[in-house]
RNA sequence: GCCGCCGUGGCUCAGCUGGCAGAGCGGGUGACUUGUAAUCACCAGGUCGCGGGUUCAAAUCCCGCCGGCGGCUCCA
């Protein structure tokens, strides 16, 4: 941190208050008066004797509110609800805290309270006196119930932002190939059917299907990755093929990465809830963190790299000569805790892999032209993935002074896909962005979700202490740039596997492309006599650097090409009497057959691997992760 | 998070007006030795998601919880 800038950051505690609730089902409460004390309220009753009631002991703390008391009014309708009691007690107890409230704020919260829960049949026992009690719990497993009602000052916060986001309006537009900026309600979808599903995802939120997503179909059947249920929700695992696809994918998205400049890094995943800087930044978004109880400090799971890289970046020293300057690092993993009732399959998880690069710009001019290298790189890094720009629409979110000053950068953005983009302008920058792309994958159910985004930041900067020093020996602000090159590498999974369905309604016989391909070539013998042949040739392709299996599982030859295909093998090379004498493999090709054809080639071990060596060129390579001989391998569902 | 639907061998599902837990696939064993979408026979395998309740009796009815799917909301 620079000396100079930390006196701008300030501290602010979270000062704990909390109302402190035990709640009691019972099947009587009697209290009878005893003494004053010298916090007693008027009161001139004896006592009473209330039956079927819930009683809730409460406690009063420094700091509570009448925001604190709506919510504590919620939680005792909540829990009366479900033990179907309609009687309430309210009965005040200063054992329940160590941080009580002065008698004044604590008799009046308490008649707030009791006001609150007029729906009830409420009786409120009086404050300050020393009173005798009897109650008869009635012992069933939710007639014992304990709750802190919070009123942190981040709820407040949190609360407030949300009433400024929902002030932001939203102006939608097409900005067509021609550069002309239509408003979305005058645009002419007629041949851009995709578009027009994601603006309707997007503004709309309108959609009706019953279905699984394929991709969970998919992920299970293809023993790539399952649900976890003995972890959160949105906590995966994957089995032997997923975690291989997922490892190529992330060593090509990373060697991208770095072969456009950027320097990788690694950073924790865990950082101080109350750390000044961080906090704000915290603040500032809704969704909740997964929160984990440390020594002495309460610490978050990022939802990012851009804590640990921006904290980097603010003890680094930077100068003009350093820029554009790019740090990088895959996030294994990023925590959201999104809402239980968004995450399905590998769309949206509470735990994912994400490729995060931070580019630091000097100015406008050179974030700008970053900007539009990221575009031509995301681009460039989907389209070899395997995700085309048919399978994608472009989204940009801008303000609209940020438009005004810099139209022809952003219509020249059109120039590189040339299809028409959906442009969402607001009125006001809410966000810490001014402008920030995204390519939306729909999926076959018409769902959209970003894979690639890059954001211009204009705010963190100023707000984690990120200077560089220009040549005129002055300490500067940068602009940063996030970057996430092709989004989450699950999402991506989840693309590929959507992307197959799309193949399979074509006609076509789904596949992931050959380099993501668990098995590339299965070879296939024709009965137990040619199981050392096919390990002599499954040997030779093997050495030329490609994934093969051998099916020497008794079973016939018919069964054995069926569960290749149901595996989605690009290659299944059959080997026989008549392969041996030809010296040739009978190899069906997945990716030219049909559903109603299938494409059988003759074609030496030698020919097979040349052509998949050339389909995978640039692409990185892992062997195997199965047992070679199918007859030893596991199932793993 | 809210609303709705669902949860039965490893998988896909039947049984659900309460009355002995079933099938196919997969797995094991054996026979067969296979030429491009499922060879035959036998065997093993189940706290019916979990916890309560109603009942002589609960997979089946009721309540709560957990998990999944869909919708809403949200998505830095």
């Amino acid at each position: 941190m620079h000396p100079t800038l930390i006196g701008k950051l300030y501290y602010s505690h979270l000062n704990g208050s909390f109302m402190k609730l035990l709640l009691i089902h019972a099947d009587y409460m009697e209290y009878e008066v005893k003494k004053k004390t010298k916090l007693a309220e008027p009161f001139d009753g004896k006592g009473e004797r209330v039956e079927e009631v819930l009683v809730a002991f409460t406690s009063v703390e420094k700091g509570d509110n009448e925001d604190v008391v709506k919510r504590a009014a919620e939680a005792i309708r909540d829990v009366a609800k479900k033990v179907n009691a309609e009687r309430v007690m309210i009965y005040p107890y200063a054992h329940l805290s160590s941080n009580l409230a002065d008698a004044e704020t604590a008799v009046n919260l308490l008649k707030r309270l009791e006001a609150e829960l007029s729906d009830f049949e409420v009786h409120r026992s009086p404050f300050g006196w020393y009173k005798a009690f009897k109650i008869s719990c009635k012992g069933h497993p939710l007639s014992e119930l304990s709750r802190e009602i919070g009123g942190e000052a981040e709820a407040e916060v949190t609360q407030a932002l949300r009433d400024e986001e929902e002030r932001v309006v939203s102006y939608w537009y097409i900005l067509t190939p021609e550069k002309q900026l239509v408003e979305v309600e005058k645009f002419d979808f007629t041949g851009y059917e995709n578009l027009r599903k994601f603006v309707n995802y997007e503004i709309a939120k309108r959609r009706a299907v019953d279905v699984v997503p394929p991709h969970v179909e998919y992920m299970k059947r293809l023993e790539i990755a399952d649900y976890e249920s003995a972890s959160d929700s949105g906590h995966i695992r994957y089995y032997p093929k997923g975690r291989l696809i997922k490892t190529l994918l992330e060593q090509y998205i990373t060697r991208k990465c770095i072969e456009y400049g950027a320097m990788e890094v690694e950073t924790p995943i865990m950082y101080d809830r109350n750390h000044p800087t961080l906090r704000r930044y915290l603040e500032r978004f809704p969704a909740r963190q997964y929160i984990i109880k440390g020594d002495k400090r309460e610490f978050f799971l990022r939802f990012a790299a851009c804590f640990g890289q921006f904290l980097m970046l603010s003890n680094s020293t930077i100068t003009y000569r350093n820029l554009p300057l790019k740090i990088y690092e895959l996030t294994r993993y990023s925590f959201r805790k999104e809402q239980r009732g968004e995450l399905v399959g590998l769309r949206r998880l509470r735990a994912f892999t994400m490729p995060d690069m931070h580019t630091v710009a000097k100015d406008m001019e050179q974030a700008m032209q970053e900007f539009f290298n990221q575009y031509r790189l995301s681009v460039e890094v989907l389209n070899e993935i395997g995700i085309e720009a048919k399978d994608y629409e472009v989204a940009i979110r801008i303000t609209k002074d940020f438009y005004e000053e810099n139209k022809d950068f952003v219509h020249s953005l059109v120039d590189v896909l040339k299809k028409p983009i959906l442009i969402e302008m607001w009125d006001h920058r809410f966000f810490y962005f001014v402008l920030k792309f995204e390519f939306n994958f729909v999926d076959a159910l018409d769902k959209a979700s970003a894979l690639s985004t890059v954001q211009i930041d204009v705010e963190n900067a100023e707000r984690y202490g990120i200077t560089y020093v220009d040549a005129d020996g002055k300490e500067r602000y940068p602009y940063i740039l996030h970057c996430s090159v092709s989004g989450a590498v699950e999402r991506v999974m989840y693309a590929l596997l959507e992307k197959a369905k799309f193949m399979m309604d074509e006609g076509k016989l789904p596949m992931l492309p050959v380099w993501l391909s668990p098995t590339q070539v299965r070879v296939i013998p024709v009965s137990e006599k040619f199981v050392d042949a096919a390990v002599k040739v499954a040997e030779e392709i093997e050495r030329g650097g490609v994934r093969v299996d051998i099916d020497d599982r008794n079973e016939t030859l018919g069964k054995r090409i069926r569960d290749a295909q149901t595996e989605w093998i690009p290659y299944i090379a059959v080997l026989g009497e008549k392969e041996l004498e030809s010296g040739k493999l009978t190899v069906t090709i997945r990716s030219e057959s049909t559903q109603k054809e299938q494409k059988r080639v003759e074609v030496t071990a030698k020919e097979l691997v040349e052509r998949i060596k050339k389909e995978c060129e640039g692409k990185p390579f892992m062997p195997l992760p199965l047992p070679k001989f199918l007859s030893t391998r596991p199932s793993f569902r």
